[in-house]
DNA sequence: AGTGGAAACATACACCGTAAGTTAGTGTTG
DNA sequence: CAACACTAACTTACGGTGTATGTTTCCACT
């Protein structure tokens, strides 16, 4: 027997295996049994790794947040913090089941705390106060994990966007909901793509910050 | 027997029930024997007026999204939706299972087509286009959610929060963690309150909103 | 070679959503 | 008034869940 018959279990290999179950099959299909049998072990081995399957799902999301590219300091403020939204998204984008648990969960692991404290660093050496940096930063990611959360569970693809909302359209009469109407009007016929659109919002936000920013000295700690 | 000895079930008693559950013991505890039990009933007998649990949560969404008051047309926009949004986050306060499954799930019943409709209808009287008015609703109502959720997940009550950052501050080592831990001592010195504040975000939306509704025509649909 | 401890396995429990089948009560019709 | 159909309740059962508890295996060290 050259190699071990067991390959053993360790705290990241059972983290990285959730991960790839969550990724391929769903949050939901990820049970400690399935977990195990993907890893050819039975479901109690787990815990003498994880304390339960709430830690399991806390170590996965801090493994995910890890991935997020961490804002640099010292350059133009807007364009790291454009640029840390969009990381996040992305990784948002790829682990679909992530932004639901960042939300129900707030239990901070080592990462979420790096990507915090190089969040307010940005935009504490971009001028803003304590008070408006910590407001600031949870604005951002009120919308940014808002709005993933929103694509993940959106039922459309975005290329059938179009010809869904034709087929919608009879259940919106226009007696009853007229904006819905021709709203869906104009994405049925074109005139209007429909689609989620992360930039508009971001801009928005981070327009708004640059004119705090700009504002002459009042209340600042 | 001058009363019938079975109050009969009713597709709205359950309803109605099922919040009340999910209000006092959290979505965790509403399973379908347990709201069966309050209702002092068997489980499947609520079958016969919810087709599955997940109808059920989602008439219980719908039913808790016909609470906020909605935007009126005709008046000031600005002020309009200033409303709508703290109507909505104090219902979401009152019913704090609620956000999660809003976003979780996307199906619309009709108090939500109603509301979204009068959202559009806010905003597009308002002087912005429709691709404005579809991704201004959108950016609102992530912040929104996204909001209600954080809240709602919040590990310490506002009036501890000064006292728990206090007893956090070991674990945010300043050389680890600079900015998270001078952050964390402003709060526990009192210096600053820390505390989540929906104003913010939602004025600086509001303002860029207002910013891109003086703007100078152009592509206007 | 023997032994201690870590980590795997096995069993069991209470709970979950719900499919399928059965029974009771009520309103309609002949 | 009797017979019936329908609705809506109840009962049972199945396969799944997280995990407490107890047992066994195996490796690394003396």
């Amino acid at each position: 027997m050259p190699t071990p018959r067991r390959t053993p279990l360790s705290r990241d290999r059972i983290l990285r295996a959730g991960i790839r179950l969550a990724d391929r099959q769903g949050i939901d299909a990820l049970s400690m049994r399935r977990l195990a049998t993907a890893l050819r072990v039975e479901a109690m081995s787990l815990y003498n790794h994880v304390a339960n399957k709430d830690e399991l799902l806390d170590g996965m999301v801090d493994s995910v947040i890890g991935e997020i590219t961490l804002p640099a300091l010292g350059g133009d403020w807007k364009a790291t913090m454009r640029a840390r939204a969009h990381s996040a998204l992305a990784v948002m984008t790829t682990h679909p089941w992530a932004p639901m648990l960042i939300v129900a969960r707030i239990t901070v692991g080592p990462n979420r705390l790096r990507y915090i404290d190089a969040t307010l660093g940005a935009l504490r050496e971009a001028g803003l106060s304590w008070a408006e940096t910590d407001r600031a930063w949870n604005t951002l990611d009120n919308y940014i994990f808002g709005y993933a959360l929103q694509q993940q569970h959106f039922p459309v693809s975005p290329d059938e966007y179009a010809s869904a909302a034709a087929s919608y359209l009879p259940m919106i009469p226009a007696a009853s909901y007229p904006y819905m109407h021709e709203l869906s009007s104009k994405v049925a016929d074109g005139s209007h793509d429909g689609l989620p659109d992360f930039v508009f919002g971001l801009e928005l936000i981070l327009d708004g910050l640059d004119r705090l920013r700009g504002r002459p000295w009042q209340d600042r700690g």
